[in-house]
RNA sequence: GGGGCUUUAGCCAAGUGGUAAGGCGUGGGACUGCAACUCCCUGAUCACCAGUUCAAAUCUGGUAGGCCCCUCCA
């Protein structure tokens, strides 16, 4: 398959390092508040590489961080950490709201159907990956400690901006808030390893090291955690576009120093989601959860759907008249899907030519929003029905978007007789001209969420 | 200041040299007691300017708008 590479800037053939497999690690989400549906989105993203992968036929070995760490602050507030902050406003451990908001991300990880990795890891189980990588590039003399930190010297590489292009000279220290210029850095450009000497005191979590009691620099979980499962070849690392620097830059220099070879093969980067003032973020007050669009009244897969319409590298812009004009086109695809009746005789020929088909939008850089076109091309086509409902039930493997499941199944039954009595009342109604009555009661089942579709054999109902 | 991405109909969006897919909405029609559902029909000088070419949404240069990043936010 075709897969734009971040790291050459161009669309290549994915060859993994070793036939048949695929290592791939997701920079996983930061459990100290709700995730997002910006972030939801990069995770949609990176399940249909994971999907696509597996449907190709790979065995895929998928790794994704916790950072419960916690070792964050805020641009805006006073510095304190925000996983203590958290804590202390909910009179919480640390660990606590580390665990609650590990559950929230996954309630709502579930809710848009994408499948849970292999590994998942929490960065606080792997502190001696960390000190041993950090050992060792301090043994190399990547590494050197000042000021009771440990720092990555970047002079060492002869490529440290691989990823990125930037040119170290016209790099300003400081843009974001909350950055300033470090006196104990050789390089501006350095990163720190291990700190014992944050300027946040508050540090909740520490652990003792050769380097003195401290936590790991925020960069050393994704390299640790990788190389732990992954071993010395990651295939595919994954994040958003906002990670390539420095997180992700600041990891290639780390590991590729530690290993002494080239490390991870492809970067995979996914676009924001903005909205009306730009990328979705934490930090500009109320947290739109995807648990709370559907208290809305949403359908979590309507977003998804929404997302799948546009290709992973090309920003999407938020707001309900989208989610809204989703859900409609969402809804009606349903209905065409689910009128499908299983008719006509099977034709391996044809089911593998439109499968073919499906799978070249995949191959090409993932180009989901042509496979949903192929999709609305089949429902149009004259394949029977047979065939198609098989191709939608295996194409939905990668899409993720129940097309085949119907609503609320089991409830139906119990309801059906109580249904069936309305109808009959109102035909009763109609014949008789009374046709407000008729209207009283279709209305009255429409609140119930009961559509009545009047045809020439009579009328039947669906649930919406 | 620097690096990267982006701009296609009311909205979402595909298309990287051969003359603009698809979806939603709108309008019209069929169906209906009226609707809903469904079906048919309906829309674009591809941000702007200049250039290369027989041919440009696609390539080059410039202009304007939007977004991300610049090393203690992961």
């Amino acid at each position: 398959m075709k897969l734009y590479n971040t790291l050459t800037r161009t669309i290549e053939e994915f060859v993994p390092y070793e036939e048949g497999k695929v290592t791939f690690y997701t920079c996983g989400p930061t459990v100290y508040h709700d995730q997002h549906i910006g972030n939801m989105r990069n995770y949609i993203g990176h399940d249909i590489l994971d999907k696509t992968l597996r449907y190709l036929g790979y065995d895929v070995l998928r790794v994704m961080n916790i950072t419960d760490v916690g070792h964050l602050t805020s641009d805006s507030d006073s510095g304190d950490d925000k996983m203590v902050k958290s804590a202390k406003e909910q009179h919480k451990s640390v660990m606590d709201i580390a665990h609650y908001y590990t559950e929230q991300f996954f309630n709502d990880f579930k809710l848009l159907n994408n499948r849970v990795p292999e590994v998942v890891a929490p960065a606080t189980d792997y502190i001696a990956d960390y000190i041993k990588i950090i050992q060792k590039l301090l043994d190399t003399g990547y590494a050197y400690q000042a000021g009771g930190n440990v720092y990555f010297d970047v002079s060492k590489l002869k490529d440290y901006y691989q990823l990125t292009n930037h040119k170290e000279d016209e790099m300003v220290v400081g843009v974001r808030e909350g950055v300033s210029f470090d006196e104990n850095k050789r390089n501006q450009a350095d990163f720190a390893l291990w700190f014992t000497k944050s300027k946040f005191d508050d540090q909740e979590l520490k652990w003792e090291s050769p380097f003195g009691l401290g936590y790991p620099g925020w960069h050393m979980e994704c390299s640790g955690i990788s190389m732990h499962y992954c071993g010395e070849h990651l295939d595919i690392h994954g994040g958003g576009v906002d990670n390539i620097f420095p997180h992700h830059t600041n990891e290639i220099a780390q590991s590729e120093a530690y290993l002494g070879h080239p490390w991870c093969h492809y970067w995979f980067h996914n676009e924001h989601l903005m909205d009306e003032s730009g990328k979705m973020s934490k930090s500009k007050g109320a947290t739109l959860t995807v648990s709370l669009l559907k208290e809305k009244g949403y359908d979590p897969l309507a977003y998804r759907f929404m997302c799948l319409n546009s290709h992973y590298r090309k920003q999407i812009v938020f707001s309900y008249e989208n989610l809204e004009n989703a859900t409609k086109a969402f809804v009606k695809l349903k209905n065409k899907i689910q009128a499908l009746k299983p008719e006509g005789s099977y034709d391996s020929g044809l089911f593998h030519e439109w499968d073919q088909k499906f799978i070249a939008c995949l191959e090409d850089d993932l180009n989901i929003p042509n496979a949903l076109t192929l999709l609305y091309d089949l429902l149009k086509s004259e394949v029977a029905g047979n065939i198609k409902i098989q191709l939608i039930e295996q194409w939905d493997q990668v899409f993720s978007l129940d097309l085949l499941k119907k609503d609320d199944e089991a409830e139906e039954e119990t309801l059906d007789e109580e249904i069936l009595k309305q109808i009959e009342r109102r035909n009763q109604a109609k014949k008789e001209k009374n046709f407000a009555l008729a209207d009283e009661i279709r209305e009255e089942l429409l609140k119930q969420g009961i559509r009545l579709i009047d045809g020439r054999e009579g009328t039947k109902f669906e649930r919406i």
